[in-house]
DNA sequence: CCCCAGTCCTGCGGGC
DNA sequence: TGCCCGCAGGACTGGG
């Protein structure tokens, strides 16, 4: 599931299409159910083709290719979606195409197995809606441990949920929360507010670290191996991994314990209590 | 403010 | 061997 460090590295990948011009905008032909393409494609056609890419950016877990216009167009991968230039994984998930006359990479496409992910086209006031909606919180590459404090330290929800609110912070998904407070050694069932100042310096760093470091490796391709880079090679960053998908293994840390999993929000959370200590667990199932 | 359940969607794996 | 069901969860929505 694409997270930033996964979307990062598409950002990455399709870098050299910097300066290109678009020469072509198309949705893949696709048996399956259609996923959302706006505006219609025909309208997108128009306000794109032939438009320089300015640019190429991330926005939380989007990838956003500026043109020249001033509007964007926002690959929004959700739970599988792909940014591609070479050998999607397969053709019948094949989405959306967008085709360059010039420059290094002449075809881009945008591959999603299950369809929850999107491509939009945003002009710039729907762009300035985005970030002034407050649907959009501060990139978590870009925020200090006291910007972190402050937005999260009154909250009292649990830490691992809060760090999930894309509204709070953008980019961190399920796979990087658990990891990032595993670093931290802070349980996930922590009341933010009662997390301390020294705390927050912990989690900021290790937030840091693992991002980072998730991005050296290209993100994380899990067992079911939807996760590609821009060139269709899956991450490593899975390797590296030390509570995410690994309940009732060794924890990696301390050797001792073994990593367990409980439900936070309807979602899985990894952790070692032995690492992590601080809550009873019976709060949890 | 925050929580929860439901929705979207496909593929996979467990159970029978 | 085959079918059904539950599960995976990012973002969003509506009700509490």
């Amino acid at each position: 599931m694409p997270e930033l460090p996964e979307v990062e590295t598409m950002r990455r990948g399709i870098l050299g299409i910097q300066g290109s011009r678009i020469s072509a905008v198309e949705r893949a032909p696709c048996r399956l159910k259609p996923i959302l393409v706006r505006p219609r494609i025909d309208v997108l056609r128009r306000r794109v083709v032939g438009l320089r890419v300015l640019d190429v950016e991330r926005i939380g877990k989007r990838v956003m290719l500026r043109l020249e216009s001033g509007d964007g167009i926002v690959f929004e991968p959700r739970m599988t979606g792909l940014v591609l230039v070479a050998d999607p994984p397969d053709e019948e998930h094949l989405r959306f195409r967008l085709a360059l006359a010039d420059g290094p990479i002449r075809q881009l496409w945008y591959w999603d197995r299950r369809g929850l992910g999107s491509v939009q086209l945003l002009s710039p006031l729907q762009l300035a809606e985005l970030f002034s909606s407050g649907r959009i919180g501060p990139d978590a590459l870009a925020l200090s441990a006291e910007e972190l404090r402050d937005r999260f330290s009154t909250s009292r929800r649990e830490i691992k949920v809060a760090l999930l609110d894309q509204r709070a912070i953008a980019g961190i998904g399920n796979l990087y929360a658990s990891e990032i407070l595993h670093v931290a050694a802070v349980h996930p069932g922590k009341l933010c507010h009662r997390i301390t100042r020294q705390e927050w310096q912990t989690i900021h760093a290790a937030m840091i670290a693992v991002l980072n470091d998730a991005i050296r490796y290209e993100g994380s391709t899990l067992g079911d191996g939807t996760y590609r880079n821009a060139l269709n090679r899956p991450g490593e960053y899975q390797k590296h991994h030390r509570v995410y998908d690994r309940a009732h293994q060794r924890c990696l840390t301390c050797c001792t314990a073994e990593v367990k999993r409980i439900v936070q929000g309807q979602r899985s959370t990894f952790y070692c209590p032995r690492c992590q200590p601080g809550r009873r667990s019976s709060r949890h199932k």
